[in-house]
DNA sequence: CAAGATTGTGCAATCGATTGCATTTTTACT
DNA sequence: AGTAAAAATGCAATCGATTGCACAATCTTG
């Protein structure tokens, strides 16, 4: 290839072949309409030019574009960065199963100050699809879009009656799960570091009350709503133990990154855990096994979470309805609790 | 907004409006040529029926798209997954500084079996600039690509008489510092977990050996071609370490990624770390601080690096001719060297 | 060998926004 | 009021690939 001076457009292999315009796009695309022998040699025409199809136009015209959107939006916390641990995995694993579809992946990072943050993405044309990861405090939003707009999934916690088609695990068993844990090593005063606007953070929340009301513990439970970046959540815990009469013996936090900051703040005040504080993670992240002590936590299943997100985009991209998904998820005993 | 039924197209608004399309066009996009009471009533219309311009026929018309591709070729190591910390890290970074300016970020994940792949990205016209993440060894197709295509930049490393332009540190420097920091600490038996296949590895290695030239010490590097990923390095480093007759005082690892599976793969063996072997990670990713023992690593400034990459591109885009530049590593000390 | 059945190709409309140029409307000034 | 200048707007081509439909070329078959 690239002996030739390149062609760019189609018409120019057109041209060369001595043919038109629409054969050469069917000979490319391998429609059966076009003679073999034709065929071969527009496609080899445009492999000696290093002819590439425009896609813009190809686009334009066909109304795909081969590239799913995924959104991260950092409504309720503005400070907050892509790079978080959690977004980057789950992305990484969307990559992955996108890249097998042959789809790309628009990635696009929003703070929804405007209403219309979400509508300006799927109405845009630019994406066949949408997946969202995390509601953060715009649930509404998502089920405006999602009443008119099929091929969007979203990453989450599933309410009853949302209209939006969602993903993810059981948050309230989670929560149960880690309190239930805390609880049975004989923590009594536990605390829950986590900003419950989001809803999956707030099932979670939820799901430790349960926890605590099965095993007959009247105290209520101390709330940090924490934000989800590690540079954030480490003063705001470090303050936080400051304050507070007695510290807890036991913590939950809404994410292992908190989780991991939490064990820097309590180490920080010569803290040890878990001997005098116990604490749980959750989600799991490859990085609970680096910690120390390595975390305890509640396992998200992130690949088959992608999976499932991507397998069912693709079924309500050909129009299908496809139905809300929730994982269950695991408790995982490392050394922090 | 939304209160009305949804135009689609810039000619509903027109006949909306009782214009033409054309200035439709221009009031959304702002142009003085329309009279300011037009404007107001065309954008109020548009505001009020929802409507978003259709961004694929945009681009087809401007041959601008908004869009900056980012590639992650794997070329010589093909179980390696998107997922990889360090490319997260770096994509965070890259999508928050794209963000800023406005454009959105297309991942693509490419494995480099054809000879066209970087060719087939560029001349799609579906990005505006490209980044590509890691040499790996495509070097030849990326100079051979940046010899007439200006809006790309690679991060990487940095080699004489490279055509294409490249963001990245110094690794000779980086490889140095590491090894050195080792052999002050003591260390003779020095082994070299990467696979110098990649450039930039391959830079970090020589500069190892330099260091032990320096040293005066003749004792040749074990090298361990070590896969990036933590799934396929352990086992590797397992293996390995078996194979020895006597294991090495002190390993630089290539990243921080496999610095991190040496530590677990040394523990397994019942080898202390730093007691009875120094380990070197590269890199500094934020895990750098969990592990057990907390790493000593090279530390690649890569909000720095992002900001370059994204710098120069736009410079590139703008049709200036960007320099390479090389940041400078440095040696954080934790506890495992 | 002619008529009908089968391919292959070409033609031209289409996707929807942008923009150079022509034309109309408005403003300014004598 | 009349004309020149300036400001708004309309018109229509354009970006490049795709595709329904019409037509041409080739192949069957009686």
């Amino acid at each position: 290839m690239d002996d030739q001076p390149r062609a760019r457009t189609i018409a120019d292999i057109a041209r060369l072949a001595g043919v038109s315009t629409g054969t050469v796009s069917r000979a490319l695309s391998g429609s059966p309409l076009v003679k073999p022998h034709t065929r071969d040699h527009i496609v080899q025409l445009a492999d000696q030019h290093g002819f590439r199809p425009n896609i813009a136009a190809r686009n334009l015209r066909t109304q795909r574009t081969g590239a799913i959107g995924v959104i991260v939006p950092l409504g309720h916390d503005t400070g907050q960065h892509i790079s978080d641990p959690f977004f980057m995995t789950l992305l990484g694993y969307l990559a992955d199963a996108l890249t097998e579809r042959g789809h790309d992946l628009l990635l696009s990072r929003v703070i929804p100050a405007r209403r219309d943050w979400l509508a300006a993405v799927v109405d845009s044309g630019r994406v066949d699809g949408v997946i969202i990861i995390g509601q953060s405090d715009q649930s509404a939003v998502l089920d405006e879009i999602a009443s008119r707009y099929l091929p969007m999934v979203v990453w989450g916690g599933f309410t009853q009656g949302q209209v939006h088609c969602s993903v993810g695990s059981d948050n309230l068993h989670g929560g149960r799960l880690a309190a239930a844990h805390l609880i049975a090593q004989g923590c009594r005063r536990i605390a829950f570091f986590g900003d419950a606007v989001a809803p999956e953070i707030a099932q979670r929340l939820e799901g430790c009350q349960l926890a605590l009301r099965e095993a007959g513990i009247s105290d209520p439970i101390d709330i940090l709503p924490a934000h989800l970046t590690a540079e954030t959540a480490h003063p705001a815990i470090s303050r936080w133990l400051n304050d507070q009469a007695r510290a807890p013996d036991g913590i939950v936090a809404a994410s292992d990154v908190i989780a991991m900051s939490a064990l820097c703040a309590l180490s920080e005040r010569g803290l040890a855990v878990p001997h005098n504080v116990r604490v749980m993670g959750y989600d799991d992240l490859s990085l609970a096994t680096q910690t120390t002590p390595p975390l305890s936590t509640i396992r998200q299943d992130l690949v088959a979470g992608a999976a499932h997100l991507v397998d069912i985009l693709f079924r309500r991209i050909g129009g299908e309805e496809a139905e809300s998904v929730v994982l269950t998820p695991q408790l995982v005993v490392r050394d922090s609790a």
